[in-house]
DNA sequence: CTCTCGTGAGAGAGCGCTCTCTCACCTACC
DNA sequence: GGTAGGTGAGAGAGCGCTCTCTCACGAGAG
């Protein structure tokens, strides 16, 4: 009482296997009326082609792995950043015909397994998003000749092609706009320092104190809410006479408009707040949160579109894209 | 250049085919010295057993969905709910050995998908996470004859075994609550009402008012944060002398928090706040919140164990688990 | 010394599919 | 009429693995 094979449609169609086999990959060269006989055949049996089977002889499954290095605390958290990369990665996929599978790495010993798992070829490539530090996962997956790409450029110089954003431009951008309209002293709520995004966020601040001859007043957090409004404080303890504050994302942004308030002070008029990121949520936080955009579904896309190539052998450049301020009012 | 396969290493090693594999599957038929071969042979060659291959003859894959039919901003919202399905289902397959695939079956389109990756054999049996309405997903599942359990009952009375909490049980224990402190105008935010458990906990409310003869004043939310704020205003508008509100899941009753913050109403005082689900946050709310717990660990776990009973053709029983009143200050 | 039995290892079939190779048949052209 | 070329369908190998069957060998019993 197993699953129908080709070989049970083939042989109620009337047909060889091959012939029904054709039919099922959609290859024209089969005369109408034996292509009815055989999909009429597949639809009384029910019949789905083994996957198994296939991808034993195509050397292909049709699907990738996606592999969030993070807790799942945070990847199931307010930040919309993993929804949306999993959503738009999943429909940039889709419409090729592959199949996403999402797995968690958070702990070493799940390292362990997803490496496993692509090694054992479950999938045809990787995509990995939010890694820490040195993270191996990567060099791993790439030593294992499996297509990989990473979402945002991989803390350890390693060679496997990556789509990011511009982490420093658009940090230079948003602390030259608070030097611009003429705030005297800018801190920095940083991201974590594991991660380049916190990393790079934090050297384009840094970049452009220095090159106005302001010193530098720094608290970090790990981009999520709480740690921006703990952050926040931190700072106004150190240097009370702050009078604005670059954050280097949006939801600690929110957690640091929110310890201004309980702190008295008004925003934008006693200190400026610029975030990253432009979450939905940025316009409607009091007053809306001025901020640097960067696009993550284009960013995903354009993931995707990376992957897609190394499987036709296409070129492995790392792809950056531009940041843009949005001015609202709290800065 | 391609993998290595079980034949290059049993050739390194010296062996026939049939020996390398006893090794790789741990059979102790096996001398010492030739297990060191092979072992060391495996270690040099990189070699990792194809997975198509193998379950291509054992008919097994060593992985299971884990269906989320939700939309990806909900399954990433800061509803634990999911996060910890999903941890927890990791955790307890890991222990077997087993890999979760997790699958977002949100449009219908997607599953289409989910229902072919499923019936092509990818993996042995499938979880699923909240359904709505009269979702074809479960029935479409088992008539694959592949295994299949649900985390909480299904709205269709389809064969499937599930795990769900006493919700309707729960719901009563809440309200009973309210009436029994002295409330006399007990209004509900209810869940959305195609998914059975918003559904099973409005009928538990329901029950309550009826026997103790009080009328009933329904909103109806959709399990977000936002919606129960919306919610609960909607009910200070329609009956403002309410003394007491049952909210079906904590994130929905920390909206009504605020919203009866805004309206000037005192909690517990003016009005009686009871939720469902005990959340982490619900700890720390203003005021703390009285609510009903389930264990979704627990519940998860079971479910678990439902499917690999299923896996050795074990009794198909529904799980259901009961529910406890956490006392807080609320209510 | 022969027979039985247990142990460790190899031979080989076969899981369900794809894809190349081959071939039968038909049309078209010289 | 013969050959070339095109088209549609089948035969069969083989993807990498597991697992049964078989067998060689050595130990212990009669």
């Amino acid at each position: 009482m197993r699953r129908p094979t080709l070989e049970a449609v083939a042989a109620r169609a009337g047909v060889s296997r091959a012939t029904a086999s054709r039919v099922v990959n959609g290859q024209t060269t089969v005369a109408p009326h034996i292509r009815d006989a055989v999909l009429r055949a597949i639809d009384e049996l029910g019949y789905v082609p083994n996957s198994a089977a296939r991808s034993l002889v195509t050397q292909r499954t049709d699907s990738v792995a996606l592999v969030v290095s993070e807790p799942p605390t945070r990847v199931f958290s307010e930040d919309p950043l993993f929804s949306t990369v999993i959503r738009m990665a999943s429909v940039e996929l889709e419409a090729v015909n592959k199949q996403v599978v999402l797995m968690l790495a958070s702990s070493a010993k799940s390292h362990a397994r997803v490496e496993r798992y692509i090694a054992g070829g479950h999938v045809d490539g990787a995509m990995l998003i939010s890694m820490h530090g040195a993270d191996p996962l990567p060099s791993a997956i790439a030593r294992l000749r499996v297509p990989v790409v990473s979402y945002g450029r991989p803390a350890v110089p390693v060679d496997i092609p990556y789509v990011d954003n511009d982490n420093v431009g658009g940090a230079e951008t948003a602390v030259r706009h608070l030097v611009e309209s003429g705030r005297r002293r800018i801190a920095t709520i940083a991201g974590p320092q594991d991660m380049i995004g916190g990393q790079d966020r934090l050297t384009g601040y840094r970049n452009v104190l220095r090159d106005s001859d302001r010193r530098s007043i720094v608290a970090v957090g790990d981009f999520t809410r709480e740690s921006g409004a703990v952050a926040m404080r931190q700072l106004l303890g150190d240097d009370p006479g702050l009078d604005a504050v670059f954050v280097a994302n949006d939801l600690m942004a929110v957690g640091a408009l929110q310890s201004l308030r309980l702190a008295g002070r008004r925003v934008p008029d006693d200190v400026a707040v610029v975030g990253f990121d432009d979450i939905e949520a940025a316009k409607y936080t009091e007053p809306p949160l001025t901020t640097i955009r960067h696009p993550v579904p284009e960013q995903t896309a354009a993931m995707v579109r990376l992957l897609l190539g190394l499987f036709e052998d296409g070129p492995a450049e790392p792809v950056i894209l531009p940041t843009e301020l949005v001015v609202r009012e709290s800065a």
